[in-house]
This record gives C-alpha cells, structure tokens and sequence, in this order.
RNA sequence: GCGACCGUGGUGAAGUUGGUUAACACACCUGAUUGUGGAUCUGGCAUGCGUGGGUUCGAGUCCCACCGAUCGCCCCA
C-alpha cells in the first residue's frame, strides 16, 4: 500500500458517517434546549494555552501533545482538549464583558488530538463533544451541565450509567487536603509505585486513581478531601448533591474521581458506562467539572466556568456494543427507471421535480438495462420505483412501483411531478 | 514510552517441512430474461501476498528493518 493515513487517524466512510451525524445532530438540538450555543475555535492554539492551562507536570502536556514550531518560530499545539481553547476565546473576545448575558453558555464538536498509542476507543485524532458555562458560581449550573450530559446519553437511548461525583473544594480545601495527603503516604514512599513517587509531591491527588496494586493498598485508607472541605466549598458540594436528589439523578461519590486536567476545582465528575467493547470494568465516556481559576489564568477576570467533554469515538463505540440502533437519515424515495434513449430527458426532469418537491431521488449514470437499474433501485432500497419507457412518454403516464409490495401503477406524469405525495397516498395507502 | 499479536482480492479467508497456474465463499460485473428488483443457473473477476532489504536454485511461507491494524500497560474522552 502505498499511502496510508498516519497512526492513530480514520477514515469516517459513508457507512459509518450517517451515525456521526445522528450524534451531532441530536447533540445540537439537546443543546439548544438549554440555550448553549456552537462556538467554533481554531484547531492549533499557541503552546502555552494549554501548558498552562492543564499543568505543567500532567501528562498530556508533557508527552501527548503535538507541538511543533511553525515557518514563523510559533510553538503551536494541535489542541488535546477543548475548554483551554475555549476559555481562551472567551477572554479575548471579552465574552466576559457586560453585553453578553451570563451565565454564558456555548458548546463545541471537533477533533482533538494526543499523541499516545492507538487503542480501542482512543485515537490520535479524537473528537469531543463538550459544553462550558461561565459567569456563574452556583452550584445550580454544576447541577444543570451534569444534567444536560446524562440527557444526551438518555437521547442516545443509553440506559445504564454510572455517575461519579467528586469534589476538589477550593483553595483551601486543596492545600490543606494535598497536605494530609502527604503526611499519610509518606511514610509508605518506598512502597509505592514509581510513578506514584514521582507524584507525590508534585501532584498527590493523582496517585488515588492510580490501578497500580502496589498504590492501591494505600488508597483505600487515604484521607478523604471530603473531610477537609471549607465551609463554603462543604455548602457547594451539599448543594450539588441536594440538587441531583431532587431531579432523581443517582450518583456514586467517589473520592477517587480526580481528574487528568488541572485546572479542575469544587465539583468533578464522570460519567462512565460498562461494556465489553470498551474492555473490562466501567470506561468513562464522558466528565467535566468545575474550574474557577482558568479565566483568570488565561488573561481574564475572575470569573468561573464549568463544563464536559464527550468522546465520541467511545460513545459510538459503546453504541455499537450495546446494539442501539442508529436511524437511517438518507433513505431514498424513489429510483426513476427510463427504458431507451429518447427517455433520457424526461427521466431527467422526473429526477429534478421529484428533488425540487422534497424527495430524495436518484437514476441511472451507467447506461444500464432496465433489468440493471432495477437491481440498481434495490439495492439503493429505494421505496418506490418510476419507470419511464416509450409508451409512458407518448402517453405522458409513469409507472410507479412500490418495491416492498411489488404493486405497480400508471399515473399521469404530471401528477408525480406536482404532488408525488398524492400519487403515492392515492395509489398505495 | 513499554509489552503482546497480526498484515494474502471489494469482503471473509485457505495456503501443509519454502517448490513452479494464489483454494473456497460472499460481493460485484455479465448473460439466460433486447421493458422491470430481492430466487436459480452461465461466464468473468489478485501480473500479486503492507513496504524495503536479505537468505535461497526457488519465499505468501525463513531473517532484518520500516509502515500500519488490533489489544493491554501508562494515561485519558
């Protein structure tokens, strides 16, 4: 073979688009309901919108990134994740300002990209579908972001979830926990995994969700970050939970949820579903949170945000797993069928009337036989087919067959030009 | 970054200790049926076995490198 596409990309064919769409599309019209709106930002973001935005010390920046340098010297990364990019053009923008009404809803589909080792539901290029909502710090827009995320897997006909609830508090909260943390691995340093003694001081929340067996043990009888919550963020999480109570929304509280990104504060969650084709045990398909500080990070007031991301790639494949049927968004209404070369036209004609009046319909571009187009028309599962031949022209009739029944009428040409939905109400219902 | 496994037509695949014409099936095209689909039968359909080297009289079969797929670990959506 001599191109291939590069490691870790696919090719969405035909036979598999029609489901990407349907995702989309439905997302798109969920998100409406809640009044977010589509924001479109570039694929490439300067280097430091994202190292400084998700840690310094996180994998993602420190091995998955594609970065490169440009002709011009920028150090550009093709983005790993969506909120960075976004929180990035809420600031320069001044989505922040007074003329905009907040809380600011917007939401995001597009392809992100980690260098890592392609496996089953990862992929070098991936795509996100993700939501971020800013300029508002009660606990009432956890509660709505978290509720418009199981809504979308409920429209995908998703019935079983698991939704992990965690809370990192706030500043406070972080430093006195991360503090504690500590104190009671310290002691167990020699023991734990070396990837668990790297992080221990640099990022010690990171080793409660490590799987190493090894760390697991320590794990288990960790402090919990519940306990040193401040009052203000205790209140935030209480109200969060109570909130999700009273929409019958079930959720597990799992102090292990802490999250890849950084910039993560107060409420944290995933939403993780159980499949074979995802592997064993429960996949995270979708998570997000809470994050206070990004704005002001990026050059921007201090102003909140909360939001998730989706990976579509999981979803779908979860889908797929589970045998949730995706619908057929292109079927074709009709084939039109015309026997010998003075029908060429008015087969033609037929085509474009038919389209003009809404139908999806189609013809034959490979100077077929009648037998071969009708083959043609059923293996396009097309629902009713058009034959026009010598006689129907000299006639100005059509013949009109329904290709699940077989039945077959002649009706007057004009009529399946003006109101195809007639002929067929007339003839087959 | 580490590990395992794999790479033959449009698809699923066979291919015996390396041996000369790369099975079989599905799909597709064609004809039986010069104006009618889903059934049956006719005939057709890989100048090449991921790419590049090497070993050999001879390689799809052995060796090496690279590329890619799949699946773990790490990490993450």
């Amino acid at each position: 073979m001599k191109y291939q596409r590069p490691k870790g990309t696919a090719d969405i064919l035909p036979g598999q688009s029609y489901k990407w769409e349907y995702i989309e599309n439905t997302a798109r019209k969920l998100f409406s309901k809640y009044r977010y709106h589509e924001i479109r930002t570039p694929m490439f973001e300067n280097f430091n919108v994202f190292s400084r935005t998700s840690g310094d010390t996180s994998d993602i920046v420190t091995k998955e990134m594609y970065d490169f340098n440009d002709k011009g010297g920028r150090h550009v990364t093709l983005r790993p994740e969506g909120t960075a990019g976004v929180v990035r053009a809420f600031v320069q923008n001044k989505l922040y300002g007074p003329d905009t009404y907040k809380p600011y809803k917007v939401f995001y589909m597009g392809p992100m990209f980690r260098y890592e080792r392609p496996q089953s539901g990862r992929e070098r290029e991936f795509h996100q579908i993700g939501v971020e909502a800013f300029g508002s710090d009660l606990p009432e827009l956890d509660v709505e972001v978290i509720a418009m995320a199981l809504d979308l897997l409920k429209q995908f006909g998703i019935k079983h979830v698991r939704l992990a609830l965690n809370t990192l508090g706030d500043e406070e909260t972080r430093d006195a926990y991360r503090k504690a943390l500590i104190d009671y691995l310290k002691p167990h340093y020699d023991e734990l995994s070396d990837d668990s003694k790297e992080r221990l001081y640099k990022n010690p929340l990171r080793v409660l969700d490590s799987k190493d067996p090894k760390d697991k043990q320590f794990v288990a009888d960790a402090p919990s970050i519940l306990d040193y919550l401040t009052d203000n963020a205790k209140q935030h999480f209480d109200k969060v939970t109570s909130l999700l109570d009273a929409l019958n929304i079930d959720y597990d509280i799992d102090p292990s949820v802490v999250r890849g990104l950084d910039y993560y504060n107060h409420t944290i969650f995933e939403i993780m579903v159980k499949s074979k084709s995802l592997g064993k045990g429960y996949t995270t398909i979708c998570a997000g949170g809470r994050y206070n500080e990004l704005v002001k990070q990026l050059g921007g007031p201090d102003m909140s945000g909360v939001g998730f991301g989706l990976g579509v790639e999981r979803l779908l494949l979860f889908m797929e797993g589970e045998n949730i049927p995706f619908p057929n968004l292109h079927p074709l209404d009709a084939y039109v069928v015309g026997i010998g070369d003075d029908t060429d036209t008015e087969t033609f004609k037929v085509v474009q009337a038919l389209r003009d009046a809404g139908f999806s319909a189609d013809r034959d571009y490979l100077d077929k036989k009648p037998r071969g187009q009708f083959k043609a028309a059923n293996r396009l599962n097309a629902e009713y087919t058009l034959t026009i031949g010598g006689k129907e022209l000299a006639s100005h009739k059509i013949n009109v067959k329904s290709m699940a029944s077989g039945e077959e009428v002649s009706v007057p040409l004009k009529d399946v030009k003006d109101n195809f939905n007639e002929v067929i109400e007339d003839s087959f219902n």
